[in-house]
RNA sequence: GCCCGGGUGGCGAAACUGGCAGACGCACGGGACUUAAAAUCCCGAGUUCCGAAAGGAACGUAUCGGUUCGAUUCCGAUCCCGGGCACCA
């Protein structure tokens, strides 16, 4: 027979993974609908996401996990019959393509272009499952011209807005720096130059419009993970407070000029001893006017915030302060508090005045034993006691757990009451009212660089801003420009860009010359996937609507905040807009831990890298991918060592031996588990229990490592029964049965090692696409365990094991423990005083 | 300083709801096959102690304490590592 020389002759090659891959490898490359999505479909839709990479040039060992991941589950939702939408694509723009392009000599589009073809290809190779017709790439026009869109959409709307704002400025480069080439505070390409701080115009969007929305509805993103969840919601940092008005009595600025304060704890405000302003702040020019001396003083405090803030160490800055000689009125008590200029008030929160307490703030306190302040008690902790007289609080005393005294009419008051009640006094006077304020900024969007999406904005000398009109989107990046040359942003250079006509008055305008931040490519590119070929829209709502949200996100922790935030901003201005009709994009996030090897992060500069591309040619793109599932669970770090791939590696040579060596093709007749010898029926169970354990993991915890190391408890309990599968095994177990757990097994395999598994299914006589075969099923009764052992404990400690019958009744369970030749040694002479048994688990005697 | 994770054999790890700690893999030791090696297959193994051996005992999940018949798991305190935020008023 055919089928038997076939057999024969398979049987004695050994796994080459370079052939099996490449084989495959050949026949995907040919079939692009392989892992297209279906446009309209009955059956149930899954959208899985991986965050798309950078094109820095090659994939690292993180885009290995992160993407084998996303692969496993993307192959699994398919064989449970999903609809599925697995896309990839290129967040293109940004700053390293302007650097390659200065260290290399080679015009950033083409570097990019270059990398995104290699990383493909290195993509493909690794067996990822893409629906490449969705592909994205956010540096071609036909994506960005949308982000132009939005952005005048946004612009349309209010929610985009121009505001000087501090940037980084290098004086020797004569441009503007980004934070990452600043290091500690000097430029990253002039060592000896330190970095200033410029006014620049930028653009800005009104993400703070939505803030209280953000935070509200992180308690319903139930799927994330709680540290997301928290670093967003620090990140957005709602405050609730009082702004309090402190009248500076005519002495500078028109009459009634006041300070306005901000803080949280009005309830200690008769406790004030001075009011402090950030060395930035607006007033302080005004007091400084006539004062050279006050003045250098005060650039020494703003030099020395500057420079703490840029290291990284403003929360460190040794407090200094300097007196202004004018007074501001405290507006509950009338007592006139002395203004001082302090280095530690910053200006980009609250208003950038504070009350000083030095009583009841760490930072007060410090700050006037330096100087000398008064310190003036105004709460005391509330005692159980009434009897007891107030006793003196330990200073600084700073908890809500007090009561408020020396403050007029508001003594005895718990904190919360006073806040409230002081707030209402305040409102009611017309010197402050309670607000809210938030750590989050607007976005500013505006890039002094070349690499990214232009914003499509006109300034005419008559008309002033304009946008560009729709239809003469998109405003396109021009080609061969220079960016070695310094001195701001490189579209400035080119005329051509920058005189265009007024699309009002059709007088000459300037082009606005600045590029978009590149998260803004990010924040909803994975809608475009829905409908990555639409030259009408961004998308099309009825599309999107289908898909969306998108069911599981998989990425790097780093982007918890950023990429999220901004991406859950630019849903719900969408959603305002009537774009789309979910809240909120991503139904569950997962994020995976990142990869280590000895001791330390994978990094070129450690030295310490593995590449993918080594990695596939020694071993294969199965054993890289199913290394990275097997090293351990999704979200720890990873400890790489590559002598787990070699032991992946083996494994699946046992698996494709294990399928050759008596490959059943075609045989599918039912058989009965009856007629299985005792070993066959144990390798029946053990097959069912290794189904349940796999598709648990999936719909749960996504242990993959355990998931894997199942697999390959099966296949030791296969190969230690020889006799079943090696070749002429038929009066050992039935062919029926060897076909089964053979195609049940490669089943199993197929999200994990998806090469070896399309290529051992192809034996097995199967046409069907292995994708569309459907994930099997566990049966309980198969997978029942007939007999189990079930420990024994006497008070406590390990005494003895018994074996009974999986569905063993307590009594006779409770029998046969103190039958137990061990266990009665060990409680001889003893009463037994309790005894507890857990059904199936273990049996626990307690004796005296 | 505050907020999250985490600490388990020689190594990577597992243990889902409080129930046999160390599954699975690596490395290691022994054996089979081989002229030999590679590959493969089988067996062993937490530590210490007792025993010639079969076998047995004690200890053991960062440290100390608590709850419980029973704790890697729950509670309290401490130490260490990683991450995030940080004079945020």
């Amino acid at each position: 027979m055919p089928q038997e020389d076939k057999t024969a002759t398979v049987r004695d090659e050994r796994y080459d993974p370079q052939r099996v891959e490449s084989k495959w490898f050949e026949r995907w490359q040919a079939d692009a609908s392989l892992y297209a999505a279906e446009p309209a479909s009955t059956k149930p839709k899954y959208y899985v996401l991986e965050m798309l990479p950078y094109p820095s040039g090659a994939l690292h060992m993180g885009h290995v996990r992160n993407y084998s991941i996303g692969d496993a589950l993307a192959r699994y939702m398919w064989m449970n019959g999903y609809n599925v939408l697995h896309p990839m694509g290129w967040d293109s723009f940004g700053l390293p393509a302007e650097n390659a392009a200065i260290a290399n000599n080679t015009p950033p589009r083409e570097w990019t272009l270059r990398n995104i073809a290699n990383m493909k290809a290195q993509m493909k190779r690794l067996g990822f499952a893409y629906d490449w017709s969705r592909e994205v790439t956010t540096c071609l026009p036909d994506y960005y011209r949308w982000n132009q869109w939005f952005f005048l959409k946004i612009y349309e709307r209010g929610l985009a807005y121009r505001k000087k704002s501090k940037v980084n400025w290098c004086p020797k480069c004569a441009t503007v720096l980004a934070n990452e080439q600043v290091a500690g505070g000097y430029c990253w390409r002039h060592e000896d130059t330190l970095v200033e701080q410029r006014d620049l115009e930028q653009w800005f969007l009104r993400i703070t419009n939505y803030a209280e929305e953000l935070l509200r509805d992180l308690d319903k993103l139930e799927d994330w993970p709680d540290k997301v969840r928290t670093m967003q919601r620090n990140w957005i940092g709602r405050s609730e407070g009082t702004l309090v008005d402190f009248d500076l009595g005519g002495t500078v600025g028109p009459a009634g000029s006041t300070i306005t304060v901000f803080t949280t704890r009005v309830d200690t405000i008769y406790g004030a001893t001075s009011v402090q302003l950030a060395p930035e702040h607006p007033l302080v020019a005004d007091f400084t006017a006539s004062n050279a001396e006050l003045r250098d003083k005060v650039e020494q405090l703003k030099a020395e915030q500057r420079k703490a803030k840029e290291s990284g160490d403003i929360g460190e800055i040794e407090k200094h302060g300097v007196f202004t000689g004018r007074y501001a009125k405290n507006p509950y008590n009338g007592e006139a508090l002395p203004i001082w200029v302090a280095n530690y008030i910053v200006m980009d929160y609250g208003t950038g005045a504070i009350m000083s307490v030095p009583a009841h703030d760490e930072r007060d306190y410090e700050f006037a034993r330096k100087y000398k302040l008064p310190i003036k008690v105004v709460l005391v902790p509330s005692s159980s006691d009434p009897e007891e007289t107030v006793a003196e609080p330990q200073l600084p005393f700073t908890t809500y757990e007090g009561v408020v005294v020396n403050s007029g009419e508001f003594n005895g008051l718990d904190c919360d009451d006073a806040i409230r009640k002081m707030s209402e006094h305040a409102e009611k006077k017309g010197f402050g009212r309670a607000t809210v304020t938030y750590r989050l900024k607007d976005w500013g969007i505006s890039r002094q660089r070349y690499w990214g999406t232009p914003i499509p904005m006109l300034y005419c000398e008559k008309d002033g801003i304009v946008p560009v009109p729709e239809k003469d989107l998109p405003v396109i990046l021009p080609e061969n420009v220079d960016i070695t040359l310094t001195g701001g942003s490189p579209l400035g250079r080119v005329p051509e860009f920058v005189n265009a006509k007024c699309p009002k008055c059709g007088g000459p305008a300037r082009r606005e010359t600045d590029t978009m931040d590149t998260f803004v490519d990010s924040s909803w590119y994975f809608y475009r996937y829905a409908d990555a070929n639409n030259d009408r829209a961004p998308f099309d709502s009825k599309v999107v609507g289908y898909w969306f949200p998108i069911d599981q996100y998989i990425g790097g922790v780093e982007h918890a905040i950023l990429h999220l935030i901004y991406s859950r901003f630019w849903t719900k201005f969408m959603r305002d807009m009537g774009m789309v009709e979910n809240d909120e994009p991503v139904e569950r996030l997962f994020t995976q831990g990142m990869i280590i090897k000895d001791g330390a992060k994978m990094s070129k500069s450690l030295g310490n890298v593995v590449t993918p591309d080594e990695m596939v040619e020694r071993y294969g793109a199965d054993s890289a991918r199913m290394y990275t599932l097997f090293a351990t669970s999704p979200d720890s770090e990873l400890d790489w060592q590559d002598s787990g791939v070699e032991g992946v590696s083996r494994f699946l040579a046992r698996a494709y031996r294990f399928v050759t060596q008596r490959p059943i093709a075609g045989v599918t007749a039912p058989y009965s588990p009856n007629d299985l010898t005792p070993q066959a029926r144990g390798i029946l169970r053990k097959l069912h229990q290794t189904i349940k354990k796999i598709t648990d993991d999936f719909s749960g915890r996504w242990h993959f490592n355990t998931s894997v190391a199942a697999l390959m408890e099966f296949l030791n309990q296969c190969v230690a029964a020889d006799e079943i599968f090696a070749a002429h095994g038929d009066n050992c177990a039935p062919k029926p049965f060897v076909g089964d757990v053979q195609r049940k097994f490669v089943l199993l395999l197929a999200p994990f090692a998806p090469y070896l598994a399309n290529e051992l299914w192809e034996m097995l006589g199967e046409k069907e696409n292995l994708l569309r075969a459907p994930w099997p099923k566990y049966d309980p009764e198969l997978a029942k365990e007939e007999e189990i052992e079930i420990p024994v404990q006497v008070n406590g400690k390990l005494r003895g094991r018994i074996t009974v019958p999986a569905d063993a009744d307590d009594g006779s369970v409770r029998e046969r423990a103190l039958a137990d030749e061990k266990v009665k040694a060990t409680i001889a002479g003893k009463q037994v005083v309790k005894v507890i048994i857990v059904p199936g688990r273990l049996v626990s005697l307690v004796v005296r």
